[in-house]
DNA sequence: ACGTTATGGTGAGGTTACCTCACTATGAGG
DNA sequence: CCTCATAGTGAGGTAACCTCACCATAACGT
């Protein structure tokens, strides 16, 4: 019974959200041994593509308001995967750099997050994950 | 510089959290004017399609703790959109059901989420809507 | 019929991941 | 050098979840 209702009730929308449910706590059971929240995990990937920047910088990159990275960058730097340092040419700003731990532990999550999709889009044959990427895009806006 | 770094940063599951936020504060927004969270708007959607039930299949449907359904039923209640009763078959449970001001909103929200969701997915004709509610159900396990 | 165990709902309190607002220090333009 | 803008952060707030403990009631085993 509760089966059969689970795929009753369901829009496009609503599909949409038991998809990101089920995303939201794979990522977290991904993250957790390493020890790093989703949110940390995506500025330090910023961090590895793009190298040192400031706090703002950072920011856009996560599209996330300025107060809020400055908690996400506390994280890291408490862990010790990022530091902070003076911006020499802007003494109020902040530039976060990844320390080698935090390029190590970006190797480690780059590899869980792999192992991760692998598990997670595993019903989807090549075709299907290209065509997923397109849409998505689209409504990316 | 903002936009060009906007499609910089992307795996899949990146671009699906993208979206993600998008739909989200569309959601929001469409709410709103209807003084209605998302949550309960989706608790309103499951007692309008399945009529009266207990606190405790409400939670099966919404696929949240029952503490949390108790939250939202609550909000509801405040509002005049649903009410509890006693289930006479079973005096430690609760019904909650939508009263007639509850249905009248069901039916704007219903209005809302439909413009919503045209909005939403304008980009997609109806093939490719096709496809991502196959593959999003495939991704819902 | 009666003690044990399970279930339905909720109080208390916590977490996560965001937010806004106000403030300080610094920079930049008229 | 005075005014206005910008970078980061303290303080405090919110939404939507969660667990744990508890009470009332029900269901079961003997």
């Amino acid at each position: 019974m509760k089966d059969a209702d689970r795929s009753g009730d369901e829009s496009l929308a609503e599909v949409f959200w038991s998809v990101a449910r089920r995303l939201r706590h794979l990522t977290h059971e991904t993250l957790e041994p390493i020890g790093i929240t989703p949110g940390q995990s995506r500025a330090v990937a910023v961090l590895m593509r793009h190298g040192v920047m400031r706090l703002s910088e950072l920011s856009e990159h996560l599209r996330i308001a300025p107060r809020s990275t400055t908690e996400v960058v506390d994280g890291l730097q408490e862990r010790g995967l990022v530091e902070r340092r003076p911006d020499p040419a802007d003494r109020r700003a902040t530039l976060v750099a990844l320390t080698d731990a935090g390029q190590a532990t970006a190797g480690a999550i780059r590899a869980a997050r792999h192992a991760e999709a692998e598990r997670f889009f595993a019903g989807l044959d090549a075709d299907d994950r290209e065509t997923l990427a397109r849409i998505l895009r689209v409504l990316k806006g």
